[in-house]
DNA sequence: AATTAATAGATGTATATACACTTAAATAAA
DNA sequence: TTTATTTAAGTGTATATACATCTATTAATT
């Protein structure tokens, strides 16, 4: 039991902020790499990448159906990620099952197996215990940081 | 000119949050990712990437001191960055020198080059400028925005 | 129908991440 | 002072990121 670094001053040993907005970006970096470092612990004992458990997920919000890899490229998180080299070792370890799609020759499509159903189903218990208690935070203000992300994003370019 | 992608539920094209929270988390992870991108372009062009520019930036705000690998560690946001590795890179590039400590032998100390000090400079101008482009936010709003991450973090474990 | 363009995804490479391990040096303990 | 512990940082490996290139196939154009 011991008290998380707070402050963004603290965490990366800095006070030189351009403005709020930049304080605001580090951090987001500083806040995201806080959750993936937590999270990928937990996966760990499941032997899966936070990657890996995003392609499970998103193979779960299909299920039973098969998805080619552009469609779980399109909901990754990070888009840039090697979905046919994570698929590859999800394969290996019998998490999926990949067939060539019969529509369309050029596409792979993927599918959980039984065995990456139950290990989705376990590793999202502990993650989600995790967050329950790592994050208190009200729904209201959840819900408030929701919008200033996308706030945060929603300019034109 | 066109306008980005808004809401989290079209950027990762799912709406199955399990509540606001867990939202949030995506929403955190995908910003961070969207800022990383955006930056990571910018960057490029001064042939840096995200991280070297981050240590590039931590020297600096100690210039003309120099740091050992440590003390650039715990100051970088992605704490398990590994420092050794992007220096060596950086100095190849001759933007920092590296030598070994005078105080104490297991120690190597970093520091700019004229080189460095002016990429820095050059590239630190593209990025606030693409930020002040992208990010239209309120002073008010970023502070709120600032104020709830730290919340979100502030939690025991 | 034949040619061209676009798409899906596999592959290659440099860099980064995450983590374990090693070595050398500094510090603490005996 | 000698030994043990801790610390700093370099090294090795599997995975992921970012980006370029290649091949096969589909779709579009002529």
């Amino acid at each position: 039991m011991y008290i998380c670094i707070v402050k963004l001053e603290q965490a990366i040993q800095s006070n030189k902020f351009k403005n709020e907005m930049h304080k605001a970006s580090l951090n987001i970096l500083y806040t995201a790499w806080w959750l993936k470092t937590q999270m990928s612990k937990v996966l760990k004992e499941f032997g899966l990448t936070h990657e890996q458990y995003n392609v499970l997920r998103i193979l779960k919000g299909k299920y039973p159906e098969q998805l080619c890899v552009k469609d779980i490229s399109c909901r990754m998180i990070e888009k840039s990620s090697n979905v046919p080299r994570i698929i590859d070792r999800l394969v290996i370890k019998k998490l999926v099952k990949r067939a060539d799609s019969p529509t369309d020759k050029r596409e792979t499509v993927t599918a959980l197996t039984q065995a990456g159903l139950a290990v989705l189903a376990a590793s999202t218990e502990s993650v989600n215990q995790l967050m329950d208690e790592m994050v208190k935070m009200e729904n209201k203000e959840a819900e408030q940081l929701n919008v200033l992300l996308e706030r945060l994003r929603g300019s034109e370019v």
